[in-house]
DNA sequence: GCTTACGTTTACGTAAACGTCAACCCTCAC
DNA sequence: GTGAGGGTTGACGTTTACGTAAACGTAAGC
């Protein structure tokens, strides 16, 4: 639970390279602070990572997740503003469950696949 | 439920381009008939592109989507082969459930997120 | 004082997944 | 027979998300 990080420590610690941490950090995903020239990397920018590595498990692109992360910690604007900002919400949300129920689709499947491959392999251990 | 599509037909009923659906077979994802130089497609091959989409909106590439594609019809093998195939639809379901995971984090992240959206709405609305 | 290890910037390279022409072929209504 | 509306094959362009190499700074250890 350090205080702040190194490009290196935060690289291995989630298995990627620190070119892809710089990267990040162009696309405004990441905003390390400075030791001279050297990025000092916050709990926060950690915290910010792990989002931006989940967003992309999930197959979202770098802007997208970054807007995610605008929502994170997103003013409180003015009413309008707000409403928007909901139907945002809204929008990811039926963007993730649409995803969820092609993972169970998909994953129905995958135990049919595997109860006709179990099949097989006894029928053909027997003969 | 016609037994046959034109490459339009399909464009039209899952919102690709044409474009989209020749490259898919250029990458062995889906493989029409021809009449003459025209490409038929079979109720099969709509499936397939379904399978296709569904992957996509799951965030894997291509060539996973194959390798998922292969699954879905694979010649049932000798008990070697099975075994092995049994292992690849396990990696592939705990990719399924690791990204079912990430999903419900975020939904709930998105929950926590609107509820404040909401108590600053009021808020507003009440000064 | 030299190497080694880690950091930096700059910049060009690349793979994936298409988009976007161009140039052509059918065929069918007018 | 012509032109409009479909289809076809190249082939080059584009965006995204980094990889990779060059050229350099800095602090640690011998």
């Amino acid at each position: 639970m350090s205080s702040h990080y190194t490009i290196t420590q935060l690289a291995q610690e989630f298995d990627v390279t620190t070119r892809t941490i710089r990267f990040y950090e162009d696309q405004g995903l990441l905003n390390p602070t400075r030791n001279g020239q050297m990025r000092v990397y916050s709990p926060r920018d950690r915290v910010r990572l792990k989002l931006v590595l989940r967003g992309k498990r999930l197959g979202f692109s770098l802007s997208e997740i970054r807007e995610m992360l605008d929502m994170y910690d997103a003013e409180p604007g003015e009413s309008g503003q707000l409403e928007l900002f909901l139907a945002k919400i809204n929008e990811r949300r039926g963007l993730l469950q649409q995803q969820r129920h092609d993972i169970e689709l998909t994953l129905k499947e995958l135990d049919d696949i595997e109860a006709q491959c179990r099949a097989q392999l006894t029928k053909v251990k027997v003969s």
